[in-house]
DNA sequence: CTGAAAGCGCTTACAG
DNA sequence: CTGAAAGCGCTTACAG
């Protein structure tokens, strides 16, 4: 079984030494053409690959960003995560995406210098977390919060805005009744959505009722529960949802089907996000469409302008945009 | 600003030899109680995480298994990589996903020693990267082509059993002209499962027409421009179509659509896969559900064996199974 | 049970 | 322009 070939074994092809391979294969420009050839040649005949752990130890920087999360799944992550990537990859950046339900796993990785800097997400680490990897003055940038430090900076979507431009959309169509599909409480998006959308009702001087507010979890299924028990045992029905995301809009649509009644002439109904499996879906649903490949490119040039020192810490806010689809209708 | 703390610090802090931290932190219970104690306590005290780098160079393994690809749209891939992610940290190793664009920049990986191991996808990789990357011992498990060797194992579907059994299916159901959406030339999953097109029509002494045959190239877009351009064109149009996937099932079935015609009255329409987003499409599409999170799964034990050196290179062949949704008519 | 030493494969001042 | 040497942070025989 063949052993790695090493700097050492193209040196000694070479018949130079392994400083001189190094300089070589770097393009640090010092080393005489007829050298540099000579090693090109060697490492090319041997394959050599440099190891990638010894230059990384070495030179303490990996080149790599990381993205950590506990799941892909979800229609938002493809476009984000690829956003990411072509960025990274434009800057000479690598995006590395961890997978794992393992919090230890994830803080094993990014303060054992895995990575450059990351793209964070999810709640997964908490406040001491943070204030560990801050110590480390390991860089990153957060997507779904708004924090801002000298190595942290976030990208994140005016939701709050958003929720009340919308919730005033419905008002605006003739709608006074309207259902609010919750997120996550804590969850930043999910809180500022929340706020955004009583902000309207109460310009509107339109009373918050409790018993308008739904579980959705952004999620379909609870969503679609929610939902369909909220149509059998309410009599007090509304005449719009707003739902938290796109995916809970969807979970409203079916229990609005699957109770007899249609989408959008008996109900009005509004997401966020404007995901792509959206088009695979009947009735095309009216959303807030979040730049998404936008927020991934800017997180990424944010995060590497931090790495290299170029910037500090900044809170950007992204704003989304009306969507008008058939899920809508003017009411009376 | 803080410089990271090193394995030197802990010991300082809790005066005993580097070797000894690194004992007591790594569980070679050789260490007496009290000073792995003592050990412990310093760690924590200073939030040290060993620097993965010094790690990897010494002992040569990563425990990280990797997965390349250029692209992780298409919803195929958010369930292949969550299994292939969770399966990999129940054994200890974590998942990274690298999408690049750049050859160059998945050599450097694998060959730099970034992981362990790979599951391979897409052709990128040509046969001499498969040689060097051979020569180098490095264990992978493909997924898209049926390769077999030392360190080289593969888990793909039985394409071509699944192709010829959609055929006849559609045959059994009174269809004898048959079109066939093509996938990619070369590709493993599309040769597959056009030979089994063409088995089953030649079992049951249908000739094959050439101009039966639209470009598909898995995609939906390719699919849905196509089958347009094939209902104009054509006069002798067939009864049924069977896709090379989901997404051109998608597209084969919006173009009988945007054309006038309907799924299935007008045309039975198959696909492959059975990929998650169906459950937004209407008609719903009867299709060749293949057990993709099991492939990832098997994939994923099959490397980690390899790694271990429990196992030589293995090909298994999974096998789908049809499910039947709207898309399909009994035809006369 | 503990520690001094070697060495994994690189890069980079530094000397020549 | 080239090379000898140091050292990045670890782990692991080996000696005591």
């Amino acid at each position: 079984m063949n052993t790695r070939t090493t700097i050492r074994d193209v040196a000694k092809e070479a018949n130079v030494s392994i400083a001189t391979v190094s300089k070589a294969l770097n393009g640090v420009d010092v080393v005489k053409a007829s050298t540099k050839e000579k090693v090109l040649a060697a490492a090319k005949h041997l394959h050599y690959v440099p190891n990638l752990m010894g230059r990384e130890l070495k030179t303490n920087q990996t080149k790599r960003i990381g993205f950590y999360t506990t799941s892909i799944k979800g229609p938002y992550f493809s476009v984000l995560i690829e956003s990411i990537a072509r960025e990274a990859e434009k800057h000479g950046y690598a995006l590395n995406v961890f997978i794992s339900m393992e919090k230890e796993v994830v803080l094993t990785s990014i303060l054992g210098g895995a990575v450059d800097g990351f793209i964070g997400f999810e709640d997964m680490l908490d406040q001491e977390d943070l204030e560990t990897i801050r110590n480390e003055a390991i860089n990153a940038v957060f997507i779904d919060r708004n924090i801002q430090d000298h190595t942290f900076g976030s990208v994140v979507f005016n939701s709050n805005e958003s929720a009340e431009y919308a919730t005033s959309y419905l008002i605006a169509m003739g709608h006074r009744d309207i259902a609010f599909v919750k997120g996550f409480d804590g969850v930043f998006d999910s809180d500022e959505r929340f706020k955004g959308y009583q902000q309207a009702l109460k310009k509107a001087q339109i009373p918050l009722k409790a018993n308008y507010l739904l579980e959705g979890r952004f999620e379909e299924e609870c969503a679609y529960q929610s939902t369909k028990q909220f149509l059998h045992q309410q009599n007090d029905l509304p005449t719009a949802f707003l739902a938290g995301n796109d995916l809970s809009a969807i979970g409203v649509t079916k229990a609005i089907e699957q109770a007899g009644y249609h989408v959008p002439h008996d109900f009005s109904v509004v997401g966020f996000d404007g995901i792509e499996l959206l088009k695979y879906f009947r009735p095309s649903l009216t959303t807030i469409v979040n730049p998404i490949k936008e927020q991934g490119e800017l997180a990424t040039q944010h995060l590497i302008k931090l790495i290299n020192g170029e910037d500090k810490g900044k809170s950007f806010v992204l704003k989304g945009t009306l969507y008008e689809a058939e899920s809508v209708l003017q009411f009376k």
